[in-house]
DNA sequence: GCTCCATTACCGTCCAACTGGTATGTAATC
DNA sequence: GATTACATACCAGTTGGACGGTAATGGAGC
């Protein structure tokens, strides 16, 4: 039973392809996402592709489902960190989005993302899931909920914004972005007002 | 000459096509922008279509700048009735932003936009070309420019948030956003920090 | 004013390339 | 021996777009 004849983990050629899917997605964009580009760059045929994923909605599925686990064990990793559990996710969140410079891989998940979504929108649904989920299983005093609610729109933002590069963020910026986790500055007039 | 056989004014054809494509993007998403789907809707035939514009590309660049025209328009025009100068465009690209409830056409405009950088990737920098020279022609004094990155970063947030209905923002917090426009509000105490 | 002509705005037909997907076979694996 | 993990061959429908034709328009010259 040599390598050659050796059958591959079934996850690991679900992973491989998920993971090409990805690639080919953010480098080509929507037009580009056909499932035989995705087969083209793999070592195996597009069977094993149907195989694994029966319909190209099914793969696009398993794409939004991994960015999303992705993302959420990511933020997760982050928030871990972090001692005080009112609001750690949303701090984490802003805190994994603001990292300066953005690693590539960064970009490739929101353009797949995005792509995934545009493609097929029934996808959002899925995306959104798993980020209101991020947000419900985060703790906030009521006092707080619009504070979380302003970092996660500013990352958000952020994210747009490294995405398509509609604003340029100078890494001073970002460390100042940084800043709002301080506890007690977060909106504090404007809360009074 | 009556209606029948009158030419009509191929720039009314153009925003028509236009008007058409922004319409199947954000009904049908990238997979159902097809030249045909987008013809079908319209009273001329595939051959008009390719006529005004060669090819599918060309056909969503003239998207995407028609997109952010009306968008820049918005915000110039918000922009108009802000009596203080310095940074009212990002004043103004929050406020436009916020309305609630969101019109239609603004989710239209989003989807639309989404799905035509979502198919070609290209086109992305024409979006952001139009963006930050919203952001460029707003004279801030330096000290106001993080508070101006802070409002556009916010907005972006939203507006991603309405389109993937990421985050529940009620109409209280839109209007709590709104507050952070006041003088002084913004940063206050993390720009001492 | 009228003629002539180049240009423009479309129509209708056709097509090659590609698309997602099927059907069938086969060799591992349990 | 049933199931799983692939390969190979094939296909029907669609897609972007080429192409040739026609009718309306606008301008130049007279």
């Amino acid at each position: 039973m040599d390598a050659q004849t050796r059958r591959r983990a079934p996850e690991a050629t679900r992973a491989e392809i998920i993971d090409m899917a990805i690639e080919v997605a953010a480098e080509q964009g929507a037009m580009g996402l056909t499932l035989d580009a995705v087969v083209a760059r793999l070592p195996f045929s597009k069977g094993a592709l149907l195989h694994h994923f029966p319909t190209k909605p099914a793969l696009l599925e398993g794409v939004i489902d991994h960015l999303a686990g992705e993302m959420t064990a990511q933020v997760l990793e982050e928030a871990g960190r972090d001692p005080n559990p009112y609001g750690r996710n949303a701090r984490a969140y802003l805190r994994a989005t603001v990292n300066d410079p953005v690693t590539e891989r960064d970009v490739s998940i929101g353009r797949a993302a995005l792509v995934a979504c545009a493609v097929e929108p029934g996808l959002i649904v899925r995306w959104r899931a798993a980020m209101r989920a991020l947000a419900e299983d985060d703790p906030v005093d009521p006092a707080g909920k619009d504070d979380a609610l302003m970092l996660r729109l500013i990352a958000d933002g952020l994210w747009m914004s490294d995405l398509f590069g509609t604003h340029e963020v100078s890494p001073e910026q970002r460390k100042a972005l940084l800043s709002l986790l301080t506890p007690g500055v977060l909106l504090a007039e404007a809360g009074e007002a």
